[in-house]
DNA sequence: ACTGACGGGACCACCCGTTCAT
DNA sequence: ATGAACGGGTGGTCCCGTCAGT
């Protein structure tokens, strides 16, 4: 059956997702990848085109996880500070996954910035959020409970801390309670966004 | 006289700091660099013990920059949120050098995590940061500016935010005016913090 | 029916064919043949052995066909010079080719060198040919329309001046009308070998 | 000092050049040569950008020597037919390195049709022989030792025939004696274009 | 201080031919 | 007879660091 392929298939994907988190994307060769799923070379390639394109793939796959995790909590809440919180606390599980497959995010980065295919596929995705960021604080306004700012500003707001969160969740996991801070943090830009009366 | 020396190692660290900020630091190559600093590669292995040692004191000298531009600005303050103004402020100059040198930044960050000694002199400096927001929270506390909340945890928030301001800086120069959001998030974040009596 | 089978070789002798004559035996991939007759690799070695094997076959159609077009215009003379001329411009269709298969002389020539079963199927005819001037020679000097010489080396010299325009016209198709220069050629060496009374 | 250098380029050229007469371009590898030459891969890729660019030079030395020789030969004859006459007997010693270096030829027509940096400098000669060709007959003619004909096809009609023998002795140096064949049709393809006074 | 030829190793991509299932 | 996954191996290129020589 064509179940063989989509095994092998899987395990090259998980393979270089783990090296690559593990030793980055410029460190692992595409024999080692090989290697570790068990598969010849000649099945990388007939799966692959390039080294490049199973990077791509697995930040579409990506991607298309993230979507779909916040996508879901979307439609929880009834206040629009409310919800916020609960989506920074939803962050916590994310975060933990440190080891295993965050660092991904940094390989994304870095490629992103040399290459427009994947720059095109890792900042798309920030541009969504921050207007769906936008979108909310645009609501809350309307509910008064977000005082009058300008909402694409404080939705980019959001997203650089949440981002910055993830950056040194990447770079020092032992260091702090990442999820602490990413709860905290947002805690205080909701008071600092909350309408206030005299 | 031995100003030559000199000469060969700035023109050395200045091509590959333009090379790796353009390029990244695993698609340079010696041999380029060689090229662009108009040196051979026995210049090169005479004056930097490996393409990594470079890299690092390229990491030195930046950091040691970074250092002196704060510390300027740690005095000028009667506030402490009118400080933090001021030290957002100041960083929209420091965002503009985008395409020169910003891009190193990502280049540090996905080294560091690859190897052990470059992490160290790259995370040592956010927990110097925190440090210092730290303890800026707690005199804001002190002076009555500022609620009472974790120090900690509230200076952490401002060096994700910081990074993430970054971040966002090096991904994607042209997208936005990266410096009225690092502004403008500052300013919330203030709000958020400031000690508000009922 | 076993049409199809007799379709999917044709497609791939002539994918073949195509291929070899514009990028060469050596550039030319299975998968790239392949692809272009439309056909899976399972196919294509279910044909044939071999890409060599599929090469040699083109060869010998090729031969096949060249010994066929030669044989139709072999007893249309009367007199000896004036066949050659005949053949000399029947020549002139089968270089216009030029663009098409022509340069799959090239092609075998080069793998002739390397392969001695190439070699034979390639250099036999040349002999053949040889031989076939050389008894018509003898004729043209039995008949006293050629001069007296060794009937041997005028046919090598035939052969050698025909596969000399060959190969030009393979280098060099837009250079020059080899056609003419065919005619002409076989006109100077008619004249040189016509016998002249004094 | 630098005479290594020189003898490191020079027993790659060379053995490469072996190589390539006995094996062919394609089926040499940078690693055959490299050992054949004693050589390592970086000095290698040190000498030469490409396995291409060590072809190109390879043919361009070979041309150069042709040109050199054929320089020499110019002035010596004081008859337009006897100096063509004693170029196709110097030519003997020529066809005799069959073994050695004359196969180039045919790896260098076939990469000409590959490769347009080759083409120009497999073609070029060509055209640069033609010439040279046409001008003796312009010079035989006014001479009044050769019959007025088109001098550009005349010289075409010997470049071919040329070229026709060398092929013949690259594809089969043991058949005949190619050296004889070259002689016989200089005097034939002279007496044909040999001014005839009736 | 500087030169550049050099060693050796690795990496990505590709390619030919086989195998198993249909 | 055909399709697709696969195996194993090679090929060209490049790159880092060294070292003899200036």
């Amino acid at each position: 059956v064509q179940k063989r392929s989509e095994r092998t298939r899987k395990q090259i994907t998980q393979s270089a997702l783990a090296l690559f988190a593990q030793n980055g994307y410029g460190s692992t060769s595409v024999a080692e990848i090989c290697r570790t799923a068990q598969v010849s070379k000649g099945a990388f390639y007939h799966h692959f085109k390039t080294k490049q394109a199973l990077f791509v793939e697995l930040l579409e796959t990506w991607l298309a996880q993230i979507d779909g995790t916040l996508d879901q909590s979307r439609w929880e809440m009834d206040d629009v500070p409310q919800g916020l919180m609960a989506m920074a606390n939803a962050t916590r599980g994310f975060l933990r996954q440190a080891d295993e497959s965050l660092p991904m995010f940094l390989e994304f980065w870095s490629q992103a910035r040399l290459d427009p295919a994947i720059w095109n596929a890792t900042i798309a995705p920030y541009r969504r959020y921050q207007r769906y960021f936008s979108s909310m604080i645009e609501d809350g306004v309307a509910e008064g409970s977000i005082k009058k700012i300008d909402p694409n500003l404080g939705a980019w707001v959001i997203v650089c801390f949440a981002v910055g969160v993830l950056l040194q969740c990447v770079l020092d996991p032992e260091g702090e309670d990442w999820g602490d801070i990413s709860s905290q943090g947002v805690r205080v830009l909701l008071d600092g966004l909350a309408r206030r009366d005299s």
